[in-house]
DNA sequence: CTGTTAGCGCTTTCAC
DNA sequence: GTGAAAGCGCTAACAG
């Protein structure tokens, strides 16, 4: 496009500057002195070529500069090496690390990612899968907004995989963190440390992550028999300010609270925050626990206990998932695999200050779903 | 690919199951009753379609679901929406609010983004470099580790722009950070604060960012009168743990030290962990500022004193220099932009505890580079 | 304003 | 083991 331009001018006619078509395959054959088709199967491995031949075709590629078009091989073989990724936001760690894990292991794959964001809305998440259809891309992973997205692309035999939660009766791919294990771990840390009146700071459940946490949280109180108090689960918008806010109402309304559970980083960033600005001392006054590990909840004082979802493995796991389904390798049914999230202990939990007498924890307390 | 495995079992000769071929413009065509080619004039825009015709040919693709083929469509029109971006690390959060904001504005102008991580690696980079060239990306953006991708994409006639940093004797556009600019005033800030004996942390002059900071350092010591002490010049690698022990080494042996720069954000955090595990008081021992303001800067306590680079801003510059350069209303010539920093000044900053006589700064300190 | 023709660069039968 | 021929789905000439 560009440089066309500059071929008006100073139109030497020598070595760069000139529009310098890009070698095909024809050019590739004609260099190697045998045929297109020859050249193709010893690039592509696909069908006998001899070793000698083969040879010289790699050669003669190095010598020529040839790079395979694969827009025009897709168009033939109606394959394309190109993953799309749609995920919320590319700005939150979290998806960060997710789309970082993904892409990891479908480049070494030999795939390459195509990543759109849709920032949580449901109508740029639709525009999202149209582009990846558009593309054939060989695979979707998504983190779903709504299901639409995921049954266009399903419907047109595109394989998915949903990532960190699943949208209502779709069967397909998924790779979910196992939330419910992770947030009643975290919330028994709590309950065992003494704490009885413990508030959650969620922001939806109507997705099976906020689903299951809430879920877990539930389950670690009903074991360590503390009624549920629901003026003690307080929602909230998924950004630190919202939080913020919500955390300071409900400190004022409820001053019993000992301890505080955000259910993701987002809310936790807001949570801290407002127990900073009312200058309450952490975990003496408060204890604050997370879901979704980040660095800086350890480059604070106190360090925040948190519940690491290892969530540059769930990218790869699902990036493994894709790569296995399009190589066939996979069932027919969908196949759902769960992280097993581990709890981290810093320093932002402890005994409430008027300690509770500590409340035995049931013994069996199994309520998360069976792992893959 | 999957799917069609299920059409063994439950052929159900009804509406899903089977491959369904997916609609092209023929079929299209036929459903509007018209020829392929109005069909392609009335979905792009180009040439003449009566209004009459196209509203029955947009009907009808929503009808059908006809999506286009754009692998098709690139390589019979030499163009593709699909933009390169290689980046470095979407894990470190400066790459990843910088990739936000590229694949913000790009989307909003119709592209999609290729995102190439390449883990600061030439050889990756060059092989990313590759990839884009067989997808025929129409223009690439780069956080360019060698010149030899860039140089690949360039000598193909691929748009680039360079991010962040600039590869010696390229002539692409690129978007910069005034890095000079940004270095200078937050020394200056330490100096005007009482500092005289202020180290820098840095993990590579090579690149123009590196080395504008550093010079920024200097100019900001030089226009104070303040000496030039190599020894306070820490080199390190560009990691946390790495920073860490530097600073740790560097106490050791420079006791005298008021002031720390970190020259990027890794570092900031190897350093603030270095201090904290000294027990060192920030600022009351040691100030501290860091190059790259990130949201965990502002959660820590004290909050630390940053040079804000305005990465999403970085971002959408880059996209929007492809957009035109690709739209051709840019001019022949490499364009170069730079994105001025700004410093947020928190609490981890304060005189020295034996404050030195403040000293006055020259009237003209003025080094940076031009802007743009 | 619309239809016809040709061909982008590659892979894939199918002969040999 | 290799080559010849056909065509993926689309759009750019060119006629009409």
């Amino acid at each position: 496009m560009v440089g066309k331009r500059e071929g008006g001018g100073e139109g030497r006619a020598g070595t760069r500057a000139s529009p310098r078509r890009r070698p095909t395959i024809q050019d590739l054959a004609r260099a190697a002195d045998i045929s297109p088709s020859t050249a193709s199967r010893a690039l592509s491995g696909n069908g006998y070529v001899s070793a000698e031949v083969r040879a010289r075709v790699l050669a003669a590629a190095e010598e020529i500069g040839y790079v395979p078009d694969s827009i025009a091989r897709s168009l033939r073989s109606r394959t394309s090496r190109a993953v799309g990724v749609l995920i919320s936001d590319i700005r939150n760690p979290f998806y960060a690390n997710l789309a970082a894990g993904i892409e990891e292991r479908l480049r070494s794959a030999g795939y390459h990612v195509i990543v759109v964001n849709n920032d949580g809305e449901a109508d740029a998440e639709v525009e999202g899968a149209r582009t990846f259809l558009a593309v054939r891309v060989s695979a979707a992973i998504v983190t779903p907004v709504s299901d639409r997205a995921v049954r266009m692309l399903m419907s047109d035999g595109v394989p998915v995989v949903q990532a960190d939660r699943l949208v209502d009766g779709l069967s397909s791919d998924a790779v979910l963190v196992d939330n419910v294990q992770g947030a009643q771990e975290i919330t028994s840390h709590l309950v065992d440390l003494g704490h009885r009146t413990i508030a959650l700071l969620i922001d939806e459940t109507d997705w099976t992550s906020g689903a299951g946490r809430l879920a877990g949280y539930r389950a670690a109180l009903r074991a360590a028999g503390i009624p549920m108090d629901p003026a003690l689960v307080v929602p909230t918008r998924f950004q630190p300010d919202a939080a913020r806010e919500a955390v300071d109402a409900l400190l004022d309304r409820r001053p019993d609270v000992t301890a505080l559970f955000a259910a993701n980083n987002l809310l936790a960033e807001g949570a801290f925050q407002a127990l900073r600005l009312r200058g309450l001392r952490v975990p003496e006054d408060l204890s604050l626990v997370a879901f979704d590990d980040l660095p800086w909840m350890s480059m604070v004082s106190p360090g925040i206990t948190t519940v690491d979802q290892h969530t540059a493995e769930l990218g790869r796991t699902c990036a493994q998932l894709v790569v296995d389904r399009i190589a066939g390798s996979e069932s027919g049914e969908a196949t759902v695999r769960y992280i097993e999230p581990s709890i981290v202990i810093r320093s932002s939990t402890a005994a409430p200050r008027e300690p509770s007498v500590p409340v035995a924890r049931a013994a069996s307390t199994q309520v998360g779903p069976v792992t893959s």
